[in-house]
DNA sequence: TTTTATTGTTACACTATTAAACAATGATAA
DNA sequence: TTATCATTGTTTAATAGTGTAACAATAAAA
């Protein structure tokens, strides 16, 4: 974890280059030891936990801003990432939790305050490789960190109900989408990618029926090696095919 | 029709009241003589089509929000209603078309005139019954008419493609979606239940295993009357049963 | 060589879907 | 009254897909 203290100087920073009242939220998602995980920042010396998010350039279009912050928060370029909803209750009308982040930090907080009015939140759900991703703080956040989606703290405002959001289109486009392409490593065990979506999903699933449709999608190609290993067959590699 | 025309004092419209650079647009459908239809209002002697859209009030939610724009052009409380996607490409961040409209109507268009800022367009669909719709053109505008959706005029800015974006949405969810529920008279035959279909999906179905999926699908029930007609034998009349 | 654990394959039952054949029936024409 | 016509409802056969279990293969350890 990087140490080098970044100066704090947001009083001066110029919040105008950014359209006002519409927010960008990221639920990003890796996967690590079986388990998935999501990217959590924890605002400096608050202990309010939040989706890492940002603004939207004037001369910006939503999509590039969305590309943007994933890049700023995670160091990666060509990450697979689509919008899944846009949130705007009136729950997200609360100024208090920023207000404690911009005070705990002794930041001036006057009403008029950027971060202090009512944003509606584009949110967008990325797919990451886990080991490729070096978190980043932003401004005033003293920790950008994964958590397992079955164990994260309480999140500020609507955040808790944006991630179950995100889970849910995760899991309903299991079978669409090609999460394995992202979330794996190049090559994988067809073990490895069955429990990928068993862990995605919440529940178990038949193993040789998931073999079976796997091969039958046409989507993976066997690597002719085997792996090694444990007193037992060894299993094939796969990798997903280039084009579909 | 109604032929009242409403004072266009629009230069003392509070535009204040909304939240800025946020707007809802709407595709609005509805089924008549079989064609899939969809709400275009037209500005006034400008020939610039759009979708009807409204912006949101302060304190007001995104979906209320949403609600209150399709009642106010449809009258209709109740509506079947979905956000699908939120646009903001940089081909929406153009002032000219709702400059025409304002100039072209005798309106003062200073550069900051609030409908001439850039834009993000949370979109929403809705289903509606096509005959209880009493459509209403708002300030600007002189018709809000139903077009087929396959004979839509030119629109303004990006509109073309969330129509088309709405489009694809409500096709990948017929199945998925209790689409007849909302477009079709509250009694029907299992014959004007699949025209609807293979006019949304833009492609015929097979009679009989449509007929079968609708009856095992457990959602229609079946009115002991029967209808009558031509020399033929008479179809059922079928209704959505309450609750799901 | 045998045992063990895990992977890959095959088989079977069951369900869903496609496609066609067939039966039912309200009006019309003979 | 009877034959026919057009359309709807039902049944059947063929095909594809899924859930489940049995079985075969095999790398390492005993």
């Amino acid at each position: 974890m990087k140490q080098q203290k970044k100066s704090i100087r947001t009083e001066i920073f110029d919040w105008n280059q950014y359209l006002p009242g519409i927010s960008i939220d990221c639920a990003i998602f890796g996967y690590h030891e079986k388990e998935l995980k999501i990217l959590i920042l924890e605002y400096r010396k608050s202990g309010i936990f939040a989706l890492p998010g940002g603004f939207i350039r004037k001369n910006e279009s939503l999509d590039a801003a969305a590309k943007r912050v994933l890049q700023e928060r995670t160091g990666l370029d060509n990450i697979y990432l689509n919008q899944f909803h846009t949130f705007g209750s009136l729950e997200r009308d609360n100024p208090e939790p920023m207000r404690t982040v911009l005070e705990k930090n002794d930041i001036p907080a006057p009403d008029h305050h950027f971060l202090l009015q009512r944003f509606i939140s584009v949110s967008y759900l990325a797919l990451v490789d886990f080991k490729k991703v070096e978190p980043e703080p932003d401004f005033f956040s003293d920790s950008c960190l994964w958590y397992d989606v079955n164990d994260l703290p309480t999140l500020m405002l609507d955040h808790g109900q944006i991630v179950q959001t995100a889970l849910r289109y995760l899991r309903s486009n299991i079978n669409n989408q090609v999460i394995g392409q992202n979330l794996l490593d190049e090559t994988f065990t067809m073990g490895e990618l069955q429990k990928l979506h068993e862990t995605i999903l919440g529940e178990n699933l038949h193993r040789t029926g998931f073999h079976r449709k796997m091969m039958l999608s046409d989507r993976l190609e066997r690597l002719g090696k085997k792996k090694t290993g444990k007193a037992h067959r060894a299993p094939f590699i796969y990798r997903f095919k280039k084009q579909s």
